[in-house]
DNA sequence: CTTTCAGACCTTTTT
DNA sequence: GGTCTGAAAG
């Protein structure tokens, strides 16, 4: 009988097959892509290299999501600029029919600016609340720094600029006001009182004007999902789903966002790479990266690491700049393309010559028939790139420049905009005097006196009309528009708003400023964009939320045979790509750059900055610098970017430039291999 | 009161 | 090169 007893262990690890995961596209993802694309449920970080396949990965998982039957509004997809979301929704839709408009998706901006509106009751804000930009807040901060009556003769207290960076700052970095002044400005501790209460009389006037910046945005959002359950609930509910992209750049306001809104046990996938973390300066904090798992319990992390952008030997450069970097989460990027050319380091006399060399070189490239659109020049800050702009002017090479002074922000657009607004929302002080201001022979105290009256008034616009000060015909005409304006206001399109104000501001604008012929054609390039708007609101919050690259809007972009030259700053070429690519400007100074020399910390942000910059080329990769700078009519010799003189000898080569012989073009120069 | 002009001061990166 | 400030002229 006891022969008869066996012993029979009991096992877990035994089950048939996981069924294979249909996906039509299966085959154009490497594993642990599809693991990310098809990983659906609860929480996902997605650690993404440069080069690794991010954006792809993101769109073959909306297209799976489509295909597993997911509706589209159910999506909620949180991008860096609405144009990336746009992109990804668009090569989804190449992918899978389905209806990827409905796609809720942009920036954590416009997607708190959208729901805000539906919501502002809770916050006690009315729902046409002005969103201002930077230069709006800068303004009012100023207003505010007026009426505080400090005596600015006595001490430097701060300008309004500085101001308008440090309350942003403590706002974003979730700080007292006092410790960001420590921290950055010592220089200013004496004056934490009166700022403070400048601080607060700027809170007080955007709260009573119904306006918000840039923070209160992401501020009042959080506050109405802290607040307010049911809206909370509703949104998490149809909030299914929630992808962040570049979550190495959030600051810890954003991620209390998607936490908010994924609920407990969201379906939540950000995907980011702590070595591209870049916006430091802003906030961001790519400790956030490093929190997730913490944060959402049971999350699936899931690495990128198969490069398919760059050649090995750019890689090489790369990994050598981030290997010296403090903090990062380890992973390690292999090439699958083959070695190609070494990265090329050039040293040039002075800055022209540096030019001299990109422009030629460029056209080297293009002869072997790499057109320009592959190609891109990259720097740190805007300004370094003036004289190469007047170089590739000089030689008829046409360019878009990313970065930098923003389209929208310019005076005459804003001027123009001001008036605009106003039918929006007749409280918004900014926008009346702003408008006020072009009138002839009106100062800042018939506009104090003008906004007493109007603001004062429930009317605002009637206000307006009844005032006797200003006799002035120029005043008369001022007021014949704005009450046309104002009549119109529900009946007209957008376009037509704008062209009625346009025909009003164009003798002032011809007045007011020497190149008038080019910012006519900016309004009438605005007007343009004007066009697709229906709705006035929504016209005049995408002109402050989405201020988009100046140049993006020509019209060319679309056109397949316009071919152009890329120039940006490193910050805007985030996520691009190119076949070739030139760096400039790699000088102890610029890059980095000297206000980052200070701190260990944002010394590791220009290491990260350098990375991004490289990781950029598939497979050129040129990196300039000038050996003299002319300061002040001073010559300084510069020190070549510590990034570039710490790079092992054996993983670039070396180029001197020398003029052409007589025979060639003045204009020529050769590159001569030195080993 | 408004406009204009000269001199000082800075000057990163962006939603 | 652009913005801000103060002072003098219109």
């Amino acid at each position: 009988m006891s022969e008869k007893k066996k012993k029979y262990v009991l096992r877990d690890d035994v089950a048939l097959p996981k069924p294979e995961v249909e996906f039509t596209y299966r085959d154009e993802l490497n594993d642990a892509q599809f693991e990310a694309v098809s990983a659906l449920e609860g929480p996902v970080l997605v650690i993404a290299g440069a080069g690794s396949g991010k954006t792809r990965t993101l769109v073959y998982r909306l297209a799976y999501m489509v295909e597993q039957g997911i509706r589209p509004e159910e999506v909620l997809l949180l991008t860096f600029t609405r144009r990336s979301a746009e992109e990804m929704l668009r090569r989804a839709a190449g992918l899978v029919s389905g209806e990827f408009g409905r796609i809720e998706g942009g920036t954590f901006h416009s997607v708190a600016a959208a729901i805000l509106r539906r919501n502002a009751e809770v916050i006690k804000y009315p729902n046409n609340f002005t969103i201002l930009d930077t230069a709006d807040s800068m303004e009012l901060i100023g207003r505010c720094r007026s009426a505080a009556g400090i005596d600015f003769k006595q001490r430097r207290f701060p300008r309004r600029q500085t101001l308008q960076k440090l309350f942003s700052k403590a706002v974003n970095k979730d700080m007292p006001v006092e410790m960001i002044v420590y921290d950055e400005f010592p220089h200013y501790v004496e004056f934490i009182e009166p700022m403070e209460a400048i601080r607060g009389e700027f809170e007080k006037v955007k709260a009573a004007r119904g306006m918000m910046d840039f923070d209160d945005l992401l501020i009042k959002l959080i506050e109405l999902l802290e607040k307010n359950e049911a809206i909370r609930r509703k949104l998490q509910r149809q909030f299914r789903y929630i992808m962040v992209d570049e979550y190495q750049d959030t600051n810890p306001m954003q991620d209390r966002i998607v936490q908010l809104l994924a609920g407990e046990k969201g379906n939540v996938m950000v995907v980011g790479d702590d070595s591209q973390s870049i916006y430091a300066f802003r906030g961001a904090d790519f400790r956030n990266i490093l929190e997730f798992p913490k944060r959402f319990p049971g999350a699936r992390i899931i690495k990128l690491e198969i490069n398919y952008r760059s050649t090995q030997q750019i890689l090489n450069v790369a990994n050598a700049t981030i290997d010296k970097a403090v903090e990062k989460y380890t992973k390690i990027l292999t090439a699958i393309r083959g070695a190609g050319p070494k990265p090329v380091i050039i040293p040039a006399e002075d800055e022209a010559y540096q030019s001299r060399f990109i422009a030629q070189k460029l056209l080297e490239h293009r002869e072997e028939g790499i057109e320009l659109n592959q190609m891109a020049v990259l720097f740190r800050s805007s300004y370094l790139s003036s004289d190469l702009e007047l170089e590739l002017g000089r030689r008829n090479i046409p360019y878009v420049k990313r970065g930098g002074m923003r389209f929208f922000e310019s005076a005459h657009i804003k001027d123009l905009v001001a008036h605009l607004r106003l039918l929006a929302n007749p409280t918004d002080e900014l926008a009346w005097s702003r408008s006020l201001r072009l009138i002839d022979g009106v100062g800042p105290a018939t506009i104090d006196l003008l906004l007493g009256s109007i603001l004062s008034d429930p009317q605002p616009f009637a206000a307006l009309l009844k005032a006797e000060r200003p006799k002035t015909e120029s005043f008369q005409r001022y007021r014949t528009l704005m009450a046309d304006l104002w009549r119109r206001r529900d009946k007209s399109a957008p376009s037509e708003l704008l062209s009625i104000a346009h025909e009003y501001y164009e003798p002032i604008l011809k007045d007011k400023f020497d190149n008038y012929p080019q910012r006519i054609r900016d309004i009438q390039h605005l007007i343009g964009i004007s066009n697709r708007y229906r709705s006035l609101s929504s016209f005049v919050t995408d002109l402050s939320i989405e201020p988009q690259d100046r140049f993006a809007e020509t019209g060319d972009e679309t056109d397949p045979d316009s071919e152009k030259l890329t120039i940006s700053t490193i910050h805007s070429a985030k996520g691009l790509e190119w076949q070739v690519v030139f760096l400039i400007w790699a000088i102890e100074g610029r890059f980095p750059s000297t206000f980052s020399v200070r701190s260990d910390d944002q010394l590791e942000e220009e290491r990260r900055l350098f990375y991004v910059s490289t990781t950029r080329a598939k497979e050129y990769l040129y990196i300039t610098y000038p050996i003299n700078i002319y300061d002040r009519q001073m010559r300084v010799m510069c020190q070549p970017s510590r990034f570039v003189e710490e790079l092992p000898l054996d993983l670039y080569d070396q180029w001197d430039l020398t003029e052409g012989s007589d025979e060639e073009d003045e204009a020529d120069l050769e590159g001569d291999v030195v080993h």
